[in-house]
DNA sequence: ATCGCCTCAAAGATATGACGTATTCAAGTG
DNA sequence: CACTTGAATACGTCATATCTTTGAGGCGAT
């Protein structure tokens, strides 16, 4: 999934850096400086910062050298800015904004699905609503926050939309971040997993109406309950 | 925006080659045969398949060479991903994919506008609701077009939320290929016209409900209008 | 004949030194 | 004071050498 090699490690080391405010914008590096730092080439240090201009996260420029750009050209949709975002100090902001993505994309993705899903999604669909409700009652949280993802991303890859369907882990990232740092209830609440079920079950029979109204339910929950545990 | 330098110039090459299918899903290239085929050397061409690789587009292992990865996988939400693929033999399905997402984001921002935009926001909103309008009306598509692209790209910052922001420019590839691959009325419908303005006025009045009921309205028919066109 | 181990070579990964080039900053000039 | 000019700087590119991983074929044992 990651970058392999070298510059990968130089990439996760930056990566936190930067995403955590610790390079804040304007901050300036140097090529030769980052060789000595990590120990590599500048083979190595070039590639991972062109990684990092992909992502819009830093510029270079002759004479200058390489600068942390402003938050607001990042890539927010890159999946490695996420991550790096979810483990680092804007945590809750990025929580925040990936719920109210959440509250625009599910319902929708649950609206195609009821129509798009294939006869095998559909089966499996079913099949982890009642897994969901079953590690819910036995307050298994590890098993239950598998299922819940697999749950949401099958929805979004049901949808037929690749661009939903690429958001699924995104959203496994929201899901188990909000898991590790304790910010959802230690027992799933009995109301959302019927709402998982009814998404279920509308998906199943064509319901698209139904399906996109229980998935606003439940995003429009997660959300609330971010808020509230967040301030 | 993009990559500068040789590097660019390669990824200007590879990508659109990659995105539009010439070069098919595991398809393998190797660095001394594109180092000859741009006249570049290895350290150019390293860079720019790193960069290739970030999108995921490319897997590069030892011994095998640099293979063109399943579409499933790639970056489907990198801007540059996004602009190869409108420009390519995909950019119906790539409309599509847009369209659906803008059904799912557009009427959810356009909700938050309504509660959070600043009043130099509200202002700029109004006025260019008048501009489209004005523009409209005498048929002047290049610059209807450079309107329509501030209206939605200005409501999406108005949200603020930074996710919604940054789909600013995507929504300005769709509009803009819409445009140029002339997949709209000649005319902008007046019905269409009233809507834009119906949603600047709701946001001025913190009217969540109508901002998001109109917008959904608009991106509604700018799908059903695009169904038409691709058949 | 099949399976497993070993060796070799192919191709990327990394390191390094040299040179090119744009850009900034400041000294010098009118 | 404005403008020009030049030198210093840090990235950009190239060429080359060496290291590391890994796929494929060969070889022997079962």
């Amino acid at each position: 999934m990651e970058i392999q090699g070298l510059p990968g490690r130089l990439l996760d080391e930056l990566g936190p850096s930067i995403a955590s405010g610790e390079l804040p914008e304007g901050a300036v590096l140097r090529t030769e400086e980052l060789e000595e730092r990590f120990g590599v080439s500048r083979t190595v240090v070039r590639e991972a910062v062109r990684v990092l201009e992909g992502m819009r996260m830093v510029a270079s420029r002759r004479r200058v050298g390489i600068t942390v750009q402003p938050k607001s050209l990042w890539d927010v949709f890159d999946p490695m800015v996420i991550r790096w975002r979810l483990a680092g100090s804007d945590r809750s902001a990025q929580l925040r904004s990936l719920g109210s993505l959440r509250m625009a994309v599910e319902p929708a993705a649950a609206a195609l699905a009821a129509t798009h899903a294939s006869d095998d999604d559909r089966r499996e669909l079913s099949s982890l609503a009642v897994d969901l409700t079953v590690t819910a009652r036995a307050a298994d949280l590890t098993t239950f926050l598998k299922h819940d993802i697999a749950f949401h991303s099958l929805v979004l890859r049901a949808s037929g939309n690749e661009m939903f369907a690429h958001l699924g882990d995104t959203v496994a990232a929201v899901l188990t971040g909000r898991t590790e740092y304790h910010l959802m209830p230690h027992q799933p609440e009995p109301y959302a997993i019927r709402l998982h079920r009814e998404v279920a079950e509308a998906i199943c029979a064509e319901d698209a109406a139904h399906a996109e109204q229980a998935m606003r339910t439940i995003v429009t929950g997660a959300l609330e309950e971010l808020n509230l545990q967040l301030g």
